[in-house]
DNA sequence: CAGTGAGCGAGCTTCCGCTTGACTT
């Protein structure tokens, strides 16, 4: 078709059918299972919202939503809406579940439809049969599961809008709470706790190295199950040891089996990625919806653990290929996450023929783990023998057990094992035994008492944190990610690294006869990469817990979502649950608002000895600060901010004193005064009106005035280095080295130097032409906001 | 890029869930 009737070919292809899916990517797979008759399209998600910058809920008429057409989906609507016009049948095809409902329902309004000529289907597997389905099987739109949505959406708009606020009010501006964001905060602040308040006790772990007669190379390594609370118990065990008989008193041997885990969710790929691959959980995310727009898997959010039918025989015959029949086991797996929806299958790869894909590293990695947990997944049981062998000490009551694992069918194992969040067990004994028989005397190589300690609770990372929170059911697949940016965002907590602390610990060996005693060292406490929560994070969880408990009540999701769903199932009137839940919180919230005094985690440190006043520890408006003096007194007090490390938790009064004697002076150089004082972005050196950041190891407090000095000349030094060429004629132009590679500055912009010119050689001219060329502009940053 | 914090008040900030680009570094 020529360019000639463009009008006439728009009217001639006017489409019969049009199909609207949430994802693009969606809809380019499904148009080519459709006929020429289809045509489809996608929503891109949700396209009406609430308005942002008020309520947007009209509270004292029944809760009504007030929808507008959400602003970037203006051209989308814009589009559907004209192809709408033109097609004789309208198919919502959005998820089944109460979001896509609700999606298809915002359809019908923003693009003026007749909600009784649409035809609603659905689908939770992308493939021609499913999809030729639900084409046949057309329903309506199911007004409840709306109704459900609206007050899912309703409530986290009253909860977000009127807690937030008063957040801004009572503890500082710019916070926000809400159902999801204020749990996940919760869990880090009491994990944080629970280290803190965790009180370590050891005990001493006695462990054995034996060999059967004759064979001095085999090792049965073993362990006695009781501890010794205390060394002299240890060490009155070993003595005891000394020269006693050990002989094998009991052999059990009992078959077992491991299964494999389902395939992949969401929240699953998001700790598998973060254990064995080292993502963060938004990594990850932008790795799989690369993965799945080039087609490679399926859709990347859900809660989903099914498999279609087609990925179940697709499985059954690489298995059988690669490793053969033995090594299958078709397996159906069912959701046990609470408030899985289940709109859509499990994260597979969409051939699971493909082993490996050509792509960037990252994309094949991460396909390579999706790859092996779905074929894992339908691949038969490992099974094992485990070996449980009793050795008995002449003379004693106690008992060494060593024990033996054997794995004789590998079964999934081939292919994949789950990670763990938890620490390495470091109880490795004996994965294998030598032949035992009952009677057999064994003899010791060595037996080692060692000082264990109990370890505190390990702290979350964004993947664990994740796993949390799907147990609570609280957050979906499609905002894990992003509320764990959000709560980094706002600064309630930080990915912060602990640094390890040496221990020392007791060992007692028992060799050769002669039992010996040493101290060792250990590392311990050190965490990387962690979530830890900042002072302002755990002063709004206690304003929180103090006055919102039930509504940051690990179960207030999962009871909220039971009224969905009885309001789903037609049994629940949405805007009386809204009523009933808004009545009592809007008052609370009122009332806080009118009795409650600023909430700032204030704490009393003591006084200054030099002139008596109090010293204070709180959440200012800029955040955590050191107060002297009081607010009552007609002199008013001082403040000064925290550095970056320390923390209202632990500071003392010696170092929040400290923080009272910025800005320093230290005397004079070149004529001029140097200071030292701290500063937003850290401690800094000033003189002359120029700005010298402190090194990390620098101590604020501590710096001389030749510190000082080191530091300006260290600058200057540095600043020489950075000029590749200066001109005489004119100051202002010169080409400088940067952070990334050489650059022309002139006065305050920046400019690009054009690839294959050598910077060395460029001359004033050369560099205004340069500037001249807006190619070589310097790029506008993006404003902040959304 | 480099001081602020009480209180007064203007005007700003904020939720969760569904989707993909724009934009850099």
């Amino acid at each position: 078709m020529g360019d000639k009737f463009p009008i006439f070919v728009l009217i001639g292809m006017a489409t019969k059918n049009l199909v609207i899916v949430e994802s693009p990517a969606k809809a380019r797979t499904i148009e080519r299972f459709l006929g020429n008759d289809f045509l489809v399209k996608s929503s891109f998600g949700h396209v009406m919202d609430l308005s942002e910058s008020d309520i947007g809920v009209d509270i004292e008429n029944g809760f009504i939503p007030q929808y507008k057409v959400a602003k970037d989906k203006k051209n989308v609507v814009a589009d559907l809406k004209k192809i709408a016009s033109e097609a004789e049948t309208i198919w919502l095809a959005t998820d089944e579940d109460r979001e896509g409902e609700a999606i298809s329902w915002h359809l019908v309004n923003a693009l003026e439809l007749d909600e009784q000529a649409v035809k609603r289907i659905v689908f939770h597997e992308i493939t021609k049969t499913a999809i030729t389905e639900a084409i046949s099987a057309p329903r309506s739109i199911d007004r409840n599961l709306v109704n459900a949505q609206t007050a899912r959406r309703v409530l986290d708009r009253l909860v977000g809008y009127e807690l937030s606020p008063l957040l801004w009010k009572k503890v500082k501006p710019a916070l926000s709470a809400g159902r999801v964001q204020s749990v996940a905060v919760r869990l880090i602040v009491e994990r944080e706790d629970e280290i803190k308040n965790f009180e370590t006790t050891s005990s001493y772990r006695v462990t054995a190295k034996f060999f059967p007669e004759g064979k001095e190379d085999a090792v049965v390594s073993a362990e006695l199950p009781k501890r010794f609370q205390t060394k002299e118990e240890a060490k009155s065990f070993l003595e005891k040891c000394t020269g006693a008989e050990f002989r094998v008193s009991a052999i059990e041997k009992k078959p077992a089996k491991k299964s494999p885990a389902p395939p992949f969710t969401t929240s699953t790929l998001q700790q598998e990625a973060s254990r064995k691959l080292g993502f963060p959980v938004a990594y990850t995310m932008r790795i799989a919806q690369q993965l799945y727009e080039s087609g490679y898997i399926t859709y990347m959010r859900t809660d989903s653990v099914n498999l279609s039918n087609m990925a179940l025989s697709m499985a059954k015959e690489t298995i059988t290929k690669n490793w053969g029949a033995d090594y299958v086991k078709t397996r159906k797996y069912r959701t046990s996450a609470k408030g899985a929806q289940e709109a859509h299958e499990a994260i597979r790869p969409t051939f699971i023929n493909n082993e490996t894909i050509e792509s960037d590293k990252p994309a094949m990695k991460l396909y390579e783990l999706i790859w092996k947990r779905t074929i894992a997944s339908q691949m038969a049981d490992a099974r094992l023998e485990k070996t449980n062998v009793t050795i008995d000490i002449s003379g004693q009551q106690e008992k060494f057990m060593a024990k033996g694992e054997v794995v004789t069918f590998d079964g999934f194992l081939k292919v994949y094992i789950e990670g763990s969040d938890e620490r390495k067990d470091e109880n490795g004994n004996g994965l294998m035994l030598p032949p035992l028989t009952n009677g057999d005397q064994l003899f010791s190589k060595s037996i080692m008492a060692t000082q264990r300690f109990t370890q505190h609770p390990l702290r979350y990372t964004e993947a664990s944190l994740v796993k949390k929170m799907e147990e609570l059911g609280i957050g979906r697949p499609s905002t894990y990610a992003p509320t764990i940016s959000t709560i980094q965002k706002r600064e309630y907590v930080k990915k912060n690294d602990r640094p390890a602390l040496e221990r020392e610990y007791a060992r007692l060996t028992l060799a050769g006869g002669q039992i010996s005693e040493k101290t060792e060292t250990e590392k311990v406490g050190g965490d990387k990469g962690k979530l830890i929560p900042t002072d302002l994070g755990t002063v709004v969880n206690s304003f929180l817990m103090q006055y919102f408990k039930d509504i940051i009540d690990y179960n207030f999701t999962a009871d909220v979502e039971k009224e969905f769903d009885r309001i789903a199932n037609g049994q629940k009137v949405w805007n009386e649950m809204l009523e009933n839940f808004y009545g009592p919180f809007h008052d609370k919230i009122k009332d806080t608002q009118e009795t409650s005094k600023k909430f700032s985690g204030e704490k009393l440190l003591g006084q200054d000895p030099k002139t008596g006043k109090n010293v204070y520890v709180k959440i200012g408006k800029y955040g955590p600060m050191v107060q002297l003096g009081d607010t009552s007194t007609e002199e008013k007090p001082r403040f000064a901010g925290l550095n970056k490390d320390q923390s209202i938790n632990d500071i003392t009064l010696e170092d929040a004193l400290a923080l009272f004697s910025f800005p320093k002076p230290l005397g004079d150089y070149e004529g001029k005064e140097i200071i030292v004082a701290l500063g937003k972005f850290g401690p800094y050196v000033k003189h002359n009106n120029a700005f010298f950041a402190l090194e990390k190891t620098d101590d604020p407090s501590g710096i001389t005035r030749e510190r000082a000095i080191e530091l300006i000349e260290a600058k200057r030094e540095e600043e020489k280095n950075r000029i590749i060429r200066e001109f005489e004629e004119n100051k202002d132009v010169r080409v400088l080295r940067g952070r990334y590679g050489p650059y022309i500055s002139i006065g305050k912009k920046n400019f690009k130097i054009p690839k294959g010119t050598d910077p060395e050689s460029l001359t004033l001219e050369d560099c205004i032409k340069i500037s001249e060329d807006p190619k070589n502009e310097p790029k506008k940053r993006r404003s902040k906001k959304s």
